[in-house]
DNA sequence: CCTTGCCTATATCGGTCCTATATATACGCG
DNA sequence: CGCGTATATATAGGACCGATATAGGCAAGG
């Protein structure tokens, strides 16, 4: 599933810049389960106007760069409906917090404190951001999407908020085994 | 934190060779939340044993390529140790999946119960994977990652099935509503 | 018996994608 | 008034994945 296919859902949202795509990437609803850059955003807007899937309305702007506005057309629905129901790669996570943390015993402790209180306050802050969303009104897959984003990282914030102190503190753990 | 750091860290748990180490990527300790491919790994083997960071022992075979086997050097463990302690980018979920759902409404109702299915299939294996890795010896490190691993499958697993019906059914969800 | 497919094992090519940077301007803050 | 941040597009360079090539072993099944 390459970047065209991201950018046509988007754009099957709403008419969008692609300066607006990346926005909904970094902090929409798909931010939690998508990425994309500039880099691959611009050249497939590029590439799906030449091919007909959108339109693009150049809006002249007081001393800015234009402001490229994208519109999806009939037949680019038509391809993102066909490009929905190829087959799909599975779901994949890149954590380098928990690589690190497969080292913990080996690293001091106070990185590894710093570490686990970064990644709790990056999930507050994710989980807030998906919360306000369950204001606006959503279809129900992407009601069914953003309630998934929450659950998930409810578990996850709990789950470091209980167990933490089992690699901040992995010699009151074995001394205390040893006591047993 | 290139794929040099994360064979630099597989390698720290025991000698090994490249398709060994793509083996830990695909359904070791490691499979639930990163990731290598063939392309990375090899020439990042050798880049590390150029500078020192690890030693390889070729083991001829009989009618069989030669295995090369890689151990970490002492310099090898400091590099590994300095790596772990440079800042970390944010955790990252790629979900095609998630992706395809945001537009259940507009697909037949047949591709969603599909995805759905196979999505819950795919988790209950991992699921599986995970909790077999709960017999062997792990350091504190290890185990957090693993239970982090599982507590966040079954999250993901209990929603999907207890929310399935509301991408499956749109149509008996919103005439519920109209009769509330 | 013999073909088909999967496992071990290394390696590389093509193409996709991210990171960093360049270019311009506006706006709020201290 | 400078600084950081936001708007907005674009590209070069490099990292990385997916597919393929090579090559033999083993097991299942027709």
């Amino acid at each position: 599933m390459d970047v065209g296919t991201l950018c046509l859902g988007a754009l099957e949202m709403g008419d969008a810049t692609g300066y607006e795509i990346k926005k909904m990437f970094e902090s929409g609803l798909f931010s939690h389960f998508l990425d994309a850059s500039f880099g691959s955003i611009y050249p497939a807007l590029t590439k799906l106007t030449d091919e007909g899937s959108l339109t693009c309305t150049s809006q002249q702007q007081e001393r800015r760069p234009d402001k490229k506005i994208y519109s999806i057309t009939p037949a680019g629905r038509e391809a993102l409906k066909r490009r929905l129901q190829q087959p799909i790669s599975g779901d994949r996570l890149k954590s380098e917090f928990l690589f690190v943390m497969l080292f913990a015993d080996a690293l001091p402790q106070e990185t590894v404190t710093t570490l686990l209180t970064n990644r709790l306050a990056e999930l507050r802050d994710e989980l807030t951001n998906i919360q306000a969303k369950s204001e606006e009104p959503l279809t129900s897959g992407q009601e069914f999407v953003r309630r998934y984003g929450e659950v998930v990282m409810e578990a996850s914030l709990n789950f470091i908020r209980d167990n933490r102190h089992l690699v901040e503190n992995p010699m009151t753990t074995r001394a205390l085994e040893n006591v047993r």
